[in-house]
Order: C-alpha cells, then sequence, then structure tokens
DNA sequence: TAAAAATCTTGTCAGCGTAAAGATTGAACG
DNA sequence: CGTTCAATCTTTACGCTGACAAGATTTTTA
C-alpha cells in the first residue's frame, strides 16, 4: 500500500519532480481544475470568478476545460453538487452526536448548518444561486439527498408525526436556516449590529436561535 | 390642472407626437431605463441582464445609461432601492388590513411576501443577490426601513415583549419567510413537488405556512 | 505498430462593461 | 436676441469574457 506498483511509482514520482517542464497531458485536470474553482470562488467572490483564471491558476489554456466540463457552469455544478455532498453529511453527524434531551433538539444541526454556509460564502451562493439550473439532474438530486437526510433526522427526532408533518417541519427548518444564511453571507444584516444591543454578528444568530425551537 | 401652460403642453405633445423622428435629448432617460431594465430582467432573467440590451431597448445608445447610473449595477441598485419601498409598504398595508384574533397572524403577510417574490423573482434575486454592494448607503437605508416597518408590525402584535425579543422575532420572521421565498424563486423546491401527497408549489406552500407561527 | 481516442493549444468570434472624446441640445445669462 | 456653458447622447475603442473550430500532442486500443 505504501508502495504499490514500482514502476507506476517511478513514473509518477518522476512526473511529480520534473514539475518545471511543463507537460502536455495534466494528469488529474479535472480535479485541480474544481480546486482551483473553489479557491478563486471563495479569493475573489462569487461575481468575479470567470473560466478563465480558474485554466490560468491550473496552469492549462482557457479552452481546456471544456474537455472536463460542458462550460463554466458546469464545472460550478460539480462543485455544487460536491458541497452538497459535504453539507449532508456534516449536517447528518452533528445530528447524531448532539444530545436529543435538550429543549430545542435542532439548535446544533442550525449551527452547523450557518457553519458551513459562513465557511463557504462563495460556494453556498453557488449551489443556491441561480446561475445554476436548478434542474440539472446531478444537482437536483444532490440537493434532494440532503434534504431526505434532513427529513431523516427529523423524523427521528419526532417519532410520532405523520409523512406530512415531517416533509413540513423539514422544510421550515430548511427554509429558515437557510434565510437567515442567505442574509449572513450576502451582508444584509449589516444595518441591524450596533442596534438594540446586538453589537456583532454573533449575538444576531445567537438570538435568532433562542426565540424559538423551530 | 387640466391644461396648465399652453405653450409648454403644445411643446411637450409635439414632442410626442413625433415619436417617428429620433430626437438626440430622450427627455427621461432615467425612468425609462429602470423600466426597461425591470422588463428584461424578468423576460430574460437575473443572469441574462445586461445594460446594453436595456440600453437598446431604450432606443439609446451603450453608453448613454452613463450619464444617470454610476455604472450596471448602479441602475440595478435604483431598481432594488424601489423594491424594498414597495416591498416595505406592502407588507405594512397588509399587516394593518389583516384580522389580529388569529393564532397566527403573521400568516398574511407572510403570504404577501412571498407573493412580491413570486411576482418580481428577478426583482427579488437583484434585492437580495451579491451582485449589488449591501453595504451601498441607499440601499441600507432602503432594506433598514423595510425592516423597521416589519418591526413595527411585530411590535403591534406582540406589546408586552421587550427591544430585544421584538428584534429577534423580526429577524426570526424575515429568515425564515426569506428563505422560503429565495428556495421557491430559485426553484430549488422542484424535487419535492410530488412527494408524500405535495402535488403542486402552492401545497408545499400551506404546508409551510401551517407547520407553525413564526 | 498503426489507428483511434483523449487531451491540450492556438486562433478566432461575438458580446460584454465602460472609458474617452466628439456631437447635439437646452438653459442660463449678458 | 445672442453667447456661453452644462447636460445629454453618440461614436469609437479597449480589455475581458465564454465558447467554438481546427490543429498539435499524447495515450489507449486493437
Amino acid at each position: 500500500m505504501s508502495h504499490g506498483n514500482v514502476k507506476y511509482m517511478a513514473k509518477k514520482s518522476d512526473k511529480k519532480k520534473s514539475a518545471v517542464k511543463k507537460e502536455y497531458h495534466h494528469g488529474d485536470l479535472k480535479r485541480t481544475l474544481m480546486l482551483a474553482a473553489s479557491e478563486l470562488l471563495e479569493e475573489l467572490g462569487y461575481e468575479k470568478f470567470t473560466l478563465r483564471k480558474c485554466a490560468a491558476r491550473a496552469g492549462v489554456s482557457p479552452s481546456a476545460p471544456a474537455h472536463h466540463f460542458k462550460d463554466a457552469n458546469g464545472l460550478l455544478n460539480s462543485l455544487a453538487v460536491e458541497g452538497f455532498q459535504s453539507l449532508s453529511s456534516k449536517l447528518r453527524v452533528t445530528f447524531l452526536n448532539s444530545p436529543k434531551d435538550t429543549a430545542n433538539p435542532c439548535s446544533a444541526v442550525a449551527v452547523e448548518y450557518l457553519r458551513f454556509a459562513k465557511n463557504n460564502p462563495a460556494l453556498y451562493k453557488v449551489m443556491f444561486g441561480s446561475r445554476l439550473n436548478a434542474d440539472n439532474p446531478e444537482l437536483k438530486s444532490a440537493s434532494e439527498a440532503c434534504f431526505e437526510n434532513l427529513y431523516l433526522s427529523v423524523s427521528e427526532m419526532f417519532p410520532g408525526k405523520n409523512k406530512e408533518d415531517l416533509n413540513a417541519i423539514s422544510l421550515r427548518m430548511w427554509s429558515s436556516v437557510h434565510g437567515l444564511s442567505m442574509l449572513v453571507v450576502e451582508g444584509r444584516l449589516n444595518f441591524l449590529i450596533g442596534k438594540d444591543g446586538f453589537k456583532n454578528l454573533s449575538s444576531l444568530e445567537s438570538a435568532w436561535l433562542n426565540i424559538q425551537g423551530f
């Protein structure tokens, strides 16, 4: 496991070490482009991201990405899919590790959701923004799986409820925390800071959390 | 009042009737551009709106808008400001005209909010999207005034509460209905339609409304 | 080993925002 | 009334963008 096929490793190693010399075939351009895109998104912001800058950071020509993604939005779409998968598992893990006997058993999940949005603001905007086509099959199933995971936690939290109520509760939770996340990520709560004892963003968020359980 | 200065009116009338003949000075280009922008936004969608198309629809050159707005985002910013003013007054009127003795006195306001977002989806995205600078003074004060108006209704609804609670309730209401509006407007609830008896979007929205009062 | 496929580059195109400079008009003022 | 000046709009041009077509290079297949 540590070495594997020696010949192959040597080849790979050669490739790695000759990073100075530019090679025609990149080897793992798809992954490299997604990494570069993710970095550029958070560095420049959602609006200033361009495919050409992304290709430049990956060290390839502006047309190279076309061989791995349909177009610029195809690249962002792949990022968003991974974002939903990451968010989904984070929320589930948080729920499973949080105490179930508190007054508001969802607050830990909500905090984790908000943390994700604040840690990856540009990615979060891509995931829910109108740049991507919401009807894209992969994106649709990824966001659906995320919701289903939330639904699962909700159903374990309210064992007696029927499907309609569980769906409604899940939707209520999602839209509520999504709304706060968007307002925070878009800077739309800035005017509230300094008002009536809300000295910073955190105090606003905890007020939001404490005012009620979903 | 019906006629005013005859000379001036005649002049204006001449201008109107000679619409075939293109004139160098438009007369009310700022308003015309905002109208054209608002139309194009809803026709083409938030992402495909361009300043050049907007100028073309208004019948002027691509550089003409620069004399009335700082840049493309300046035009959208003005639209967003008017959007917040319109939304603010709609919500207040709805609250004042809705019965106060129901179980959930906010539901009428929430419905009106959602109606605004669905009637002007592209404008709504502009108002809350990251294309505009959230720290723009005019935009900031317009959205703040909108929130203050909501706060006013909330304070009349819960007379006993202190400022902190009223702020938290208002924020909770806003983020909740904003989250639902965004999800609806961005088409992010499509995958839920047809699931567990939710035959359309309206059934989802009413389930959201009925699951609890804010 | 030759053909085929995959991968990346170069060259090109229309469309975009916007800045600079010129043309036209209306308003202010003698 | 005529002149000057500011406001308004056009023309021209620049760099940047996404994307397409065609060619170069490498890897895979057969």
